[in-house]
Formats: C-alpha cells, sequence, structure tokens
DNA sequence: GTGCCATCGGAACGCAACGTGCTCTAGCCT
DNA sequence: AGGCTAGAGCACGTTGCGTTCCGATGGCAC
C-alpha cells in the first residue's frame, strides 16, 4: 500500500468527519434514512439502537436526536419517506381477485422492513400511546381506502351487495392479516390470504 | 419505644428479612404473583420492573429470576395463575346475543390487567419470537373455542350456515376486537364490539 | 430436641443503551 | 473575509438488567 499516491485516501485509517465532508439537509436526511431501513432489514426493530445507526449514516447520535426524540419516530419517518405508499388496487374484473391481489401487497409490505416497523412500533405503543394514532394514520388507514374502492367497483358489477361498502367490512381484510402477522413468525404464507378472502371476506360482501 | 413489648413488631424499623419470617414455595410463588398483578394494574407493563415487584413481594431479585428468566415469563405465569379462564360461552338461545355476551366477556379481561399483560407480551415478541406461541396458546385459543360452541348451537337452531362452523370464522369476532384493542387506547367501548357483531359476524355466518 | 442444607433476602457488581453536554470544525451566508 | 449555524466525536451520568456473593433461616431427617 506505500505506492498509493497521496491524493487517494488511505484505506484503513478512521476519517475524523470533524475535518472531513461533512452533509447537511436532505443529503443528511436522506443518509439517516437509509441506514435506518438498512438496519431494520439486517438486524430488525429489536436491535436497532440509535448509536449504530449514527455510525453506519456517518453521523453523530446528536444529529439524530437533534431531529428525532425517539428511535420510533426515527423510524416511523424512515419507513414513511422511503417505502412507496400503499399504492393502487389492482383492477382485474374481479372482486376476488382484486382483494386477493391488494391483501398480497399488503403482505408483500409486511414482509419487508416496514413490516418490522409496524411490528416495532406497535411494541413501542406500551411507553407511548400517541404512537398508536401515527401507526393508524401512515400504516392502517391508507391500506383501508384501497379495499374500499375495490368493494364500490364489486358492487358496480353487482358481485357486491351495496350495504356492504363499510369502512368496518373493508378493514376486516387488513385487520385480519395484521393480527395474522403481529401473532406469527414471517412471513405470512399465501395460504393464509387464499383462506381469509374465501372463508371471510367472500362470504361477507355476497349478495 | 423502650416502653414496646418486645413480642410487638416495632412499627417504622426497616425489616431486614435475613432475620424476619421468610416465606417458600407457594407461598412465596403467590406473594410474586400477587405483587405481579398489582404492579401491572398500576403502573402497566412497560413500568413493571423486576426489582419493584420483588420488593412489592418482599423478595429478592434471585428468587425471581430462579423460577424465570425473563420479565415477560414472569407476566404470563403470574396472569396465567391468576386470572379465571375464558370462561363459558353465555347460551341465552340468540346467536346474536351469545357472540355479543362472549365479546363482552373478552374485552372486560382485555381492559384489565391481563390486557396490559396482552400488550406487553406482544410486544417482547419483538426480542423473543418463541413468546408468540405462548401467548397463542394461552390467550387467543381458549377464547376461539368458546365462540366455535356458540356457532355450534346456533347451526342446530338454524339461526347460522353449516358451513360456517369453522376456526377461521370463529377467530373473526376475537381477532378484530384485538386488533382493535393494540390499536387504541383502553377500555374498549362496548359500541366497537355491537358493530364488530351487527356488521361482520352476523352477515358473514346468515344461512 | 438437634444439626444439616437447600433456599431465602439483601447488597453489590459489571454491562449495555439511553439521552445530554461539551469542544472543535466544516460549510453556508452576508 | 468573517461570522454563525449545525455537524462529528467524545465523555458523562442514569437506568434497568441479570449475576454473584454473603449471611441467615426454616423445614426436614434423625
Amino acid at each position: 500500500m506505500s505506492s498509493v499516491s497521496e491524493t487517494c485516501q488511505p484505506a484503513n485509517v478512521t476519517i475524523d468527519h470533524r475535518k472531513g465532508p461533512r452533509r447537511r439537509g436532505d443529503a443528511l436526511y436522506a443518509a439517516i434514512f437509509e441506514a435506518t431501513l438498512d438496519e431494520l432489514t439486517e438486524v430488525g426493530y429489536a436491535e436497532l439502537k440509535m448509536e449504530r445507526v449514527a455510525n453506519r449514516a456517518r453521523a453523530s447520535k446528536g444529529s439524530l436526536y437533534r431531529r428525532w426524540s425517539s428511535r420510533a419516530e426515527l423510524v416511523a419517518d424512515a419507513v414513511h419517506h422511503t417505502l412507496p405508499g400503499c399504492g393502487e388496487a389492482p383492477d382485474t374484473g374481479s372482486v376476488r381477485e382484486d382483494i386477493l391481489g391488494g391483501l398480497r401487497g399488503f403482505a408483500k409490505l409486511l414482509n419487508g422492513p416496514s413490516g418490522e416497523a409496524v411490528r416495532g412500533l406497535m411494541a413501542e405503543t406500551i411507553r407511548d400511546p400517541d404512537l398508536m394514532e401515527v401507526v393508524r394514520t401512515r400504516f392502517v388507514e391508507p391500506g383501508v381506502n384501497v379495499f374500499l374502492d375495490v368493494l364500490r367497483r364489486g358492487a358496480v358489477r353487482g358481485e357486491v351487495r351495496p350495504s356492504a361498502l363499510t369502512t368496518r367490512i373493508a378493514s376486516v381484510g387488513p385487520e385480519l392479516l395484521r393480527q395474522y402477522f403481529l401473532a406469527h413468525r414471517s412471513p405470512v404464507p399465501d395460504q393464509v390470504l387464499v383462506e381469509i378472502v374465501d372463508e371471510v371476506i367472500m362470504p361477507l360482501i355476497r349478495i
């Protein structure tokens, strides 16, 4: 390594960023979010420590605590800003396929880092009940609207009884899935989704 | 205090139980369980500390860790041994009333210390996924059988379609209730139970 | 009754992560 | 160019965990 030009960074010295390139604003936010998602994926919510995230993002603990007062807020923000929204409902022309497709998309999210986030945030609601509203607003309610749209289209086609077009009925699928997710190890088997659809939702919305 | 008879306990001295009355076996178990339930009720799972339980039970941390390797195991055992079982299903002759009664009993449990325990144990499953099976075995499955019995009686009376006599359908009520409980502050309003029954379960099991 | 010993209560310990405060410095703005 | 905001790194006090040690005790065998 002695032949390395002095314009190159030596490989085995710890860079002290008090005298190194230093990020601010959006670049720093993005780096912290990325580090948070990576930690969430690699070690899970329980082992996600503020210091680990800071080191991974090449940031300081102070920079984290200046923006988020707790691990829960950091994770909620990171997942919210990085992940795609709940997306659009599929539109296959069949209520059963649409609902199954919606649940599969939801399950795919739960089986990734945002599932870890939901698990972790639900756990933190013990210490901070205010988090319940955050979880509902960001992770629960958006999903319900997708299913409500599916039911509306099904009602137009005559597949769904009109009195089934309620928030509560649209929530049944996601809620049963979420409950299964919280009570079992990941990933959620596809067979569970099929059973929820065929055994519960289809009989529930039939004319 | 010099006039106090030596057969009386002085009121304001700290008793060192290295030389005081000392319990063993069942008496000690009972005292620890009682202290755990009291802490669960008064400060909740999040603030339940092993040292607080030990002091409250007039026991030592060592005695606790000799029996349970973690707070979660202690709480699970304490609730399981102290609380009544899920009880019997009501039998009013009406499926709707039976289910509503069953859900009300379940909600009453959730609104007490065993609800705190469920919340806390669900939270701990992040660190110890094995706890999921404990929660399911002790707090979830027993409830389902109650509702399955209700459905069977309803089917005999012709109130329930026979194809609805499945574990999954019997679980819908408890699962929706549990999901609501986890996502909102206690206590669960009775109106929620009524809506679950009238908007979801009754349409689902109709002939 | 007497002695034994598993178990108790109490206290101290090392450990890990939290959240904060301090110093020095880089980057932006005027 | 100079000043000010904000970031990096480090050290600290705090809390709760789970363990270990010590002296004491109460039930049991004899």
